[in-house]
DNA sequence: AAAATAGGTTAGCGTTTGCTAACCTATTCA
DNA sequence: TGAATAGGTTAGCAAACGCTAACCTATTTT
């Protein structure tokens, strides 16, 4: 797997990083949120955790789990730059599209869009 | 699949529509810069499709492939608001903690974190 | 010390994924 | 018209994925 964005793709594994959003939470009180089991919870954490996204705190018998504040906001400077250039370029070819609403550059570009 | 960040959660795909940001393109031409067969593209181009993340323009034999600008905008936002949130809490996590730098609040508070 | 609790680990399974090969249709070129 | 080209579709296969059940260790409770 070992990607970030592939990682997080996983609608459970998305689900497990919004709840520790809110706070640490103990492998228990995750899977509580669940219907699948602990050790599926456990499996996905072992996954969060190999991308650096989340780590625990042993405390006692407990584990908590919390995200890495440094691995989120990696993770949103990724997409972030991601997206921009893509961003930039279907804006600048809107503006391009309604400046030049006629002429179409040759046969292949007449028709709907 | 039926997940927008599922989809772009694939590397092939993320690189189709990076490839795209850069304006429309025909399958063979998106396919030469892969390993993978022309098949397999059209395969990847269905499920972005099917996301609404793309589209074609068909002039002749050739299908021309585009983002669609507001699958794109909707993906950004969605991502956008699945972290804004978290990093919020975050952050005030992170000031509350170096406000308090004393005090732990019960037994298992006390270890390195 | 024994029982209970939290949670990591692993084997094995059924399902899903990504891919190729082969085929088919539509369009263009000679 | 026949050959070539673009690309969609499908069967089938190997690999990856997600999950459960079972087991094991560490810690706490009685």
């Amino acid at each position: 797997m070992a990607d970030l964005l592939e990682v997080i793709g996983d609608p459970q594994r998305r689900r497990l990083v919004q709840l520790l959003g809110a706070g640490e939470l103990t492998v228990n009180q995750l899977t509580s949120h669940f219907t699948v089991s602990r050790s599926a919870i456990s499996q996905h954490l072992l996954l969060l955790a190999q991308v650096g996204l989340v780590s625990a705190r042993k405390a006692g018998r407990n584990r908590f789990y919390h995200l890495e504040p440094d691995a989120v906001k990696k993770l949103q400077a990724q997409f972030d730059s991601f997206w921009s250039a893509e961003l930039d370029a279907l804006e600048s070819e809107a503006n391009a599209l309604n400046k030049s609403r006629t002429r179409p550059t040759s046969k292949e570009t007449s028709n709907g869009f």
